[in-house]
DNA sequence: ATTATATTATGCGAAATAGTACAAAAAATA
DNA sequence: TATTTTTTGTACTATTTCGCATAATATAAT
């Protein structure tokens, strides 16, 4: 990293950006005002112009740093060796990240993209890739059981896949509602089960 | 229906709930005005809030006649015969509704209401009874299938109903991102198909 | 030292916003 | 016809908001 010339930056971009990321997670792209991203991120308006650019390309990297967290747990389930197992844990890591905090959140990215969506083709194309493309890798995960004998060989692995980040999808915003850990948890065992069939 | 003293009513009370529930649907609450309210219902302000009060409780209103919709397609599920087929007309009834529109706009309640729910505790608390309602109405559904050997007298019939609903969340959630119809259907018949095994 | 460059800080301004006060209007009642 | 009641429409205020223009500041290069 070479030195750049003018007055040097006072802020961690890294540090910043998570910042903003936890301030519309909890408050959502519309009801967040670029003064509660100021005071978060401790920066002032034209600093966060300046490395960022508008409200909503500052979102649109926050969505982007939530979906890299995301593929970590992907990556892992990948790796593992016995499928309910590997669904059971990538379930609960993502039960971590959802009621991480003192609030339950849920998913940054199912829970306040959506409202966005409808007005702001953009993200909803942002969002569109991403589902997408989760369902592309858990296929990848299902098609790999299924080559090793690991699950039916009659299994519609893209639907089962679909399924899967169904689970997801409505953990994330039970989580944000507030249903309790336990009968989360529980309901994740549960799909990893049936998934796995 | 007794004739009240004062100036009439100039508008339809559903009907302009139903047209502040499209603006709701489609923009999010944080996102809409009340001008765009106001334009929508063909009312002003004052008489807005003389009717429903203020715009969280208009949200509110239209959450609770849009959760009347989804109980009217769980009512018709309850009345099936064969729970497979049941279950698909009913995954299909709900994706009729979600891309309704020449937009896809998914589901009023699990797409918009979310963002909110971490600064709402009453609107985070009608999404958690809602969820919670849903999941019992659909229990007594796998429970009644059960009964008359429809479905494994083994299956586990709450976790069976919160699947179901899973299913419901990403179907909404994927056809406000913009997946195909194709898709979604394909989706919702594989679904019914795992489920009722 | 002086200059060039990049970032920070102050503060402006135009627009949008929620909610309300108040008077005009429209009907039932006396 | 006069009175009471309810809704409507206009207008207002106080606040929030985004985005930027401009000046001050801090560093590297010359």
């Amino acid at each position: 990293m070479k030195k750049s010339r003018g007055r040097p930056r006072n802020f961690d971009s890294e540090e910043a950006l998570g910042n903003a990321l936890l301030v519309f997670w909890t408050k959502g792209f519309a009801n967040t005002s670029l003064d509660d991203l100021a005071g978060a991120m401790q920066m002032k308006r034209p600093s966060i112009y300046n490395a960022f650019g508008d409200k909503k390309s500052l979102y649109r990297a926050a969505l982007r740093s939530f979906s890299d967290r995301l593929a970590d747990g992907l990556a892992a389930l990948a790796e593992s060796t016995d499928t309910e197992v590997g669904l059971q844990q990538f379930f609960i890591g993502a039960l971590d990240v959802y009621m991480s905090g003192e609030q339950a959140l849920g998913c940054l990215i199912f829970c306040t993209a959506p409202a966005e969506m409808a007005v702001a083709d953009d993200v909803r194309e942002d969002i569109l890739t991403i589902t997408v493309d989760t369902d592309k890798a858990l296929k990848r995960v299902f098609d790999d059981a299924q080559r090793s004998g690991r699950i039916s060989a009659a299994a519609d692995t893209l639907a089962t896949a679909q399924m899967t980040q169904a689970i997801l999808h409505s953990l994330a915003l039970r989580a944000r509602a507030g249903q309790s850990r336990a009968t989360l948890n529980r309901m994740a065992r549960h799909a990893a089960k049936v998934l796995c069939a």
